[in-house]
DNA sequence: AGGTATTCACATGAAACTATTCTCTGAGTTAGG
DNA sequence: TAACTCAGAGAATAGTTTCATGTGAATACCTGT
């Protein structure tokens, strides 16, 4: 059956495959010369996973005394004294993943060399779709790395809390958590979860909690009681300012690039401060800008190339955004691209008119008035519209809607929403 | 004129509901000894 | 009798509806001068 499937297949594509050799002679040649020019082209990447999100420095720069705060916080840990829970909290960009996991890192190379008391790191990142958004998926997470595996679904999730302080129990260890991106889960399931871990009384393991954040009011939304036992010890990540950032961008060129000059640096620093001195930004920026001077075959980033850099990240974002909506979100999407087709602000009630008649030209569900005001705050956090709640006195309340979609690509965008509906 | 009360058109919040996917359990069925 | 099948109960979850309550300022309505 199986040999009988693979015969077809390969059938299949060798027919492809001589529409090609045959009947396509000028296709054959552009694509090969397309590969030629690449393996020609000497890049000028060095190294280009440098510059991924999911790249960590060996050393990290301008960050010395938030990592010493962070190691004699868990110090402790070593003798088997149960470190404080820690309230990591900054802007994005600013370090405090990178910080937190090298640390722990050490830790445990440490107690591991030194034979020390068991030491057991959790990272999760609250903010990962599918993975850790939810209290029942995060206990499954954390039971996953004890090597415990869960159905994903059907379990009621008091059976997982067992298991979980039943395995954590067997050994004299310290266990710590880190919660990235907390904000994110407790916005969603509320703080029950935290509440449970932290006072969770067991016979010989510890557990320990480090919430990462980038909401700097977060801590004010949590119960007292979790606010006081999770934010035992508070750590502030400040920003960078745009002489660290090109520090840190430095140490990273060298090792990507073959040659960079240091004014497209010391360019990219600067973007990047004025945008709350957010690194990965300013990372992204130099990664984006080797791509585009790669593609147009210069020999080494030029300034212009991060000023494109710039257009098609935000660009690349806001499309990124529209592709992946749900149906009904582009049909609300739909009407207000109608809308301001003559003028440059809408307001609810005329989106939810023009919404209800594309519903019912496309025989698609009409949702309540209340979802579409959910599903208009979605849209502007995705950054396709910008709302603001107005009060036109007598005349009620409402939101004032207006496009943020970069003209360049406004007319891409029409034509991909347009061509669902009618 | 100056002050206050009303009113509009939604916003915002919480809880309940729906549909889907999945587990677990136990009763009934089947096949082999 | 062990192994398998299958239906029903119960969970988790995303997406939504229902119900309830909130809100800011332009207007309407007073009041006293």
């Amino acid at each position: 059956m199986m040999y009988h499937d693979l015969f077809f297949a390969w059938r299949y594509t060798m027919k492809q495959a001589s529409l090609i050799f045959y009947n396509g002679e000028g296709i054959e040649k552009n694509v090969s010369e397309i590969f030629e020019r690449y393996l020609q082209s000497n890049s000028i990447f060095k190294d280009k996973s440098v510059l991924y999100h999911s790249y960590f420095p060996e050393r990290i720069l301008h960050r010395d005394y938030e990592l010493m705060q962070l190691s004699s916080i868990l110090a402790p840990a070593i003798k088997g004294y149960k470190p404080s829970n820690i309230f990591v909290y900054g802007g994005v960009g600013t370090g405090k993943t990178v910080c937190v996991r090298q640390v722990l890192t050490q830790l445990e190379n440490v107690a591991k060399k030194h034979d020390a008391k068991l030491i057991k790191i959790i990272y999760l990142n609250c903010k990962m779709k599918k993975t850790a958004d939810t209290e029942y998926r995060v206990l499954s997470q954390i039971l996953e790395s004890f090597n415990i595996k869960v159905p994903e679904t059907g379990l009621p999730t008091e059976i997982l809390y067992k298991k979980f302080f039943e395995e954590v129990d067997k050994k004299d260890q310290t266990i710590i958590i880190v919660l990235d991106e907390i904000d994110a889960l407790v916005r969603k399931i509320g703080d029950e979860f935290l509440y449970n871990i932290t006072r969770a009384d067991l016979e010989q393991a510890r557990i320990s909690l480090i919430g990462i954040t980038n909401s700097l009011t977060f801590s004010n939304s949590l119960d007292i009681r979790v606010k006081s036992s999770l934010g035992e010890e508070e750590i502030l990540f400040k920003p960078y300012n745009a002489m660290q950032l090109k520090d840190i961008l430095m140490q990273r060129a060298e090792l990507a690039f073959y040659k960079i000059s240091e004014e497209v640096i010391a360019k990219c620093a600067a973007i990047a401060a004025q945008e709350h001195g957010d690194a990965r930004r300013a990372i992204d920026l130099l990664r984006v800008a080797g791509e585009i001077a790669e593609r147009v075959g210069a020999s080494e980033i030029k300034e212009e190339h991060v000023d494109m850099a710039e257009e098609k990240i935000s660009v690349d974002c806001v499309l990124e955004a529209i592709k992946s909506l749900p149906k009904q979100s582009q049909a609300v999407l739909h009407s207000i691209l109608k809308l301001t087709e003559n003028k440059n602000s809408v307001m609810t009630g005329e989106i939810i008119i023009k919404y209800r008649e594309l519903c019912r030209k496309n025989g698609l569900r009409i949702l309540t008035q209340r979802r579409i005001s959910d599903i208009l705050n979605e849209l502007e956090t995705f950054g396709i519209i910008e709302a603001k709640v107005i009060s036109k006195g007598r005349y009620g309340r409402t939101r004032e809607i207006e496009l943020s979609i970069p003209k360049e690509i406004l007319d891409h965008v029409k034509r991909n929403i347009y061509a669902n509906f009618k």
